[in-house]
RNA sequence: GGAGGGGUUCCAGAGCGGUCAAAUGGGGCGGGCUGUAAACCCGUUGACUUCGGUCUUCGAAAGUUCGAAUCUUUCCCCCUCCA
């Protein structure tokens, strides 16, 4: 089997594939153009679009070639799958702020130098906006049953539930399969790459440019990750685990890493990192506390450099090791005469913003969660005196997980 | 269009005139154990509080009542069955 397959199977990257043999044959041959489409509903991505973005780097580190395509113009239509409801219409100028951002995280993870396999940046909006509905019915729409398109789940699900479809949605996985037909005549992109929820619009539009143009083109899904308690991969209570460090500093991207279950650290080395499997299967025997730090390490450089990385992994030994207070850990400022009002405990997390409800601070405090310089703080109205800062510095600590430097200024 | 059932706190789901900020389970948070893991055990889970209480919540609005998540009316939404 080709190398670059190979290695996606290997990685766990591989669910289906439209035919494995002959792509396979094809990747032997020659270096290809794949796609992968981006939806831009969110300003930012998050670590449920890792797994893809990782096939993108997997693509270039095989000599292939990626187009990113950004759904600047489905977005504008919402694509049903694996939706109930009708999804909010964003307007004009959240989408081009959305397509900006993604783009600029995007290109931290892939080599934008190489000119052989650098990405190449489209958006479906340049060609879907100018699209002529008569003409588009008569070359497209024709390859297209209406009987079939009701077998699909996304289609199937939504009228199975009697939740209303609207023909704008409907018309969703045309307008993706149209996509490929576009990349495929432009580009000569021969194959699209997508989470296994895409499987069915994929492979609209590998048919679509087997009929319109009698080519073969190939179509690969990627499984749904969940973690081993079960839970969707990327979103947790707090909030999704975003990549853009406006959403999510790189020490928490770095925690969320480090507190991965035991069960998914191996199966997330090889899917998230660019470590070599041979010496994966070799780190096995290792302390699986190390292996997770590594796992951080890794996954936390790819994103945010790696000086982040080990500042992260620096703050989080000094945040968990005792007393000693790191210079890398998320930090607030307080000003001298703020003190003289005589804060409290409470006032003092308030100011942090590290939680928002008093009541809940005093839960905490009844829970023996809350402390300063690592000494349990059992006093609701525990007063912040200066004695309290070393070298200007005090450290306040949520649990055992969070912990804030409190800087007086 | 006809007949029923329902909308409850993050989710599921009890409650059906006062003892209801609302059972129970899940999830979350905190504590214990440990390894910043899992499993398990314990506590907690609307907001504010001078810790006495106060305020806001049970689809929306109006009403009955000393008192409503619970009763009445209107409206909105969802589900099941029949056409």
């Amino acid at each position: 089997m080709n190398k670059f397959l190979k290695e996606f199977k290997n990685r766990g990257y591989f669910y289906q594939c439209t035919s494995a043999e002959e792509l396979s044959k094809l990747l032997n041959k020659e270096k290809i153009k794949a796609y992968i489409g981006f939806d831009c509903t969110a300003e930012s991505l998050h670590v449920g679009s890792l797994l893809q973005i990782m096939c993108l780097r997997l693509l270039q580190k095989n000599g292939h070639r990626p187009i990113v395509l950004i759904g600047g113009g489905t977005t504008r239509i919402g694509d049903p799958s694996g939706k109930d409801k009708t999804r909010k219409i964003l307007s004009e100028n959240e989408i081009e702020n959305n397509i900006n951002n993604i783009q600029k995280i995007l290109k931290k993870f892939l080599d934008t130098d190489d000119p052989q396999t650098k990405p190449i940046f489209v958006n479906n909006y340049t060609w879907l906006k100018n699209l002529n509905y008569i003409s588009f019915l008569r070359d497209i729409g024709k390859h297209f049953t209406i009987n079939r398109m009701l077998t699909f789940d996304s289609v199937k699900l939504r009228l199975e539930r009697e939740q209303s479809l609207s023909y704008m949605e409907f018309n969703y996985m045309i307008l993706q399969a149209y996509d490929f037909l576009e990349l495929n005549k432009k580009e000569n992109c021969v194959l699209q790459i997508g989470g296994s929820d895409q499987w069915g619009n994929i492979v609209n539009g590998v048919e679509l440019i087997k009929r319109y143009s009698n080519e073969q083109t190939f179509g690969l899904t990627t499984p749904l990750i969940t973690l081993a308690t079960g839970a969707k991969m990327g979103k947790t209570e707090n909030g999704a685990i975003w990549l853009d460090e406006k959403y999510l500093s790189a020490y928490d991207y770095w925690q969320f890493w480090r507190n991965i279950d035991d069960r998914d650290v191996v199966k997330f080395l090889k899917m998230f990192t660019d470590i070599d499997l041979n010496e994966i299967n070799n780190l096995k025997e290792k302390n699986i506390n190390e292996l997770k730090i590594l796992l951080a390490n890794k996954t936390t450089a790819m994103l945010h450099g790696e000086g982040a990385a080990q500042n992260s992994e620096q703050a989080a030994r000094e945040a968990f090791s005792g007393n000693s207070l790191g210079s890398n850990l998320p930090s607030i400022k307080i000003e001298t005469k703020q003190l003289e009002k005589n804060i409290n405990i409470i006032d003092l997390i308030i100011l942090s913003k590290a939680e928002n409800s008093k009541s809940e601070i005093r839960r905490l405090i009844k829970g023996k969660a809350i402390k300063i310089n690592e000494n349990i703080i059992s006093e609701e109205k525990f007063i912040i005196n200066l004695e309290l800062f070393k070298d200007n510095y005090l450290k306040l600590s949520i649990g055992k997980k969070r912990h804030i430097k409190v800087e007086l200024i």
